[in-house]
DNA sequence: TCGATGCTTCGGTTACGATCGAAGTATGAA
DNA sequence: TTCATACTTCGATCGTAACCGAAGCATCGA
């Protein structure tokens, strides 16, 4: 009767608090063990294997054996961008799971979102961009302009590599702390790498908060100038 | 503990097949009563007023009462928008709810998805539209170049008007039959409705299936040509 | 005023799937 | 070999939510 690709059964399966949460904990774009996941699904191992199954057959995830560890990922940046919209969606309509007061500051500064920036951070990137005309943001569509080309190549990346047919160069990511949008696609990977390689920034273990230096700060701050206050 | 937005709650909603049904139907961008959503469901009215509530204080749709009636209509576009990357998703990795043979040859040709054209008709578009350099698709991200502006123009839409902050001019949305891409966004919905205002084509009703009329084919096939075979 | 239609609410049943502990398998280390 | 770690499978329990029929409202037409 009705024809058509099955939505309920992928659904279903990120509708799962359990696997929400592993979800969630795997945007952080590293690849989990499944003790890992269970940890922060808050489960028993039986059950997160269990999920896990689940989540791997629908395509979800993809699974790595090293040695007698399991490590499990976002099979692809398409999961990605899909649980992105979702959690931007559920932002708009107010479901948050706790108070979206500044529980968590580091989460709300500056944390990662699968392989880019996001926060108040990423955010300013976004804005930044698009005043100094290096992004022609079209309603929610993101175009890099030529004099946004020059700019990133003069940062030392080569937009020729970073563009690829499977994945968009620039893209609007609806920021659940700021509830503005920061920037995603392979460019703001590549950004992100970036500051990451120059050391302005690491990796909070155990977190997707983003730990700025002092100095990658500064740096950043004067990278990324906004016209408003700047009260970063 | 976990902050953030509560993905796992509007998946939940989508999840249920009965509600997945019913999210589909309302793709058609009407909006439908409470009685023909429990028929396309397939559940009885008490068990759909149920789910529709659930729905509508998640967030996902919106009612309008008229009358005895109640009309239900997705909330807006970006639910829409959510809910056609969920279906592309779910078809790239193999989920059909039945055999993705030409079962509905209708369907497959020219249907709608919310609010513009689908199917191997709507595919044509954006491939004709590329191909006349109308529209720039860098990777993902599509763009409606100087030549396109002029060309939509001569067609009589305007641009300007139909341009909001609130939706993308150009959108690709993944085809579940074709498997690849076609027209979405505002100027998708636009050139659909100059369609069924020149009566090229009309809507099937109960259906989402479009039918085009004998001139409204060969004039849809002259004005978007595409350079491979013509075996539309 | 009365009946018909469209929808919601209520109460009770049922089924599915999330969960866990315990036992089983695979890999690595000693 | 033997033990420890990482994970899976099994079996059983339990809770939730989907479901329906019947009764209750609301709106319309006559």
């Amino acid at each position: 009767m009705k024809e058509g690709p099955d939505i309920a059964r992928i659904a279903t399966l990120i509708g799962d608090p359990a696997r929400a949460n592993m979800l969630t904990a795997l945007m952080c774009g590293q690849a989990l063990t499944a003790t890992e996941l269970a940890q922060t699904a808050g489960v028993t191992l039986a059950t997160a294997s269990a999920h896990l199954s689940k989540l791997e057959e629908g395509g979800l995830l993809t699974q790595r054996k090293q040695g007698r560890h399991r490590y499990f990922a976002l099979a692809d940046h398409r999961v990605a961008s899909l649980l992105e919209d979702l959690a931007g969606l559920a932002a708009t309509r107010g479901h948050l799971r706790h108070r979206p007061g500044p529980k968590d500051p580091a989460l709300r500064r500056a944390r990662i979102c699968y392989d880019h920036l996001a926060g108040d951070f990423g955010v300013r990137i976004l804005d930044s961009l698009i005043e100094r005309g290096a992004i022609l943001s079209e309603d929610e569509t993101l175009t890099l302009t030529t004099t946004g080309r020059q700019f990133v190549c003069d940062m030392g990346i080569d937009v020729e590599t970073i563009e690829t047919p499977r994945r968009p160069l620039c893209r609007a990511c609806l920021d659940w702390s700021e509830r503005r949008s920061h920037l995603g696609g392979s460019l703001g990977k590549a950004l992100f790498d970036q500051m990451l390689a120059k050391g302005w920034a690491k990796r909070e273990p155990e977190s997707r908060a983003i730990r700025f230096t002092r100095e990658g700060t500064s740096r950043f701050l004067a990278l990324f100038p906004v016209q408003d206050v700047d009260a970063a």
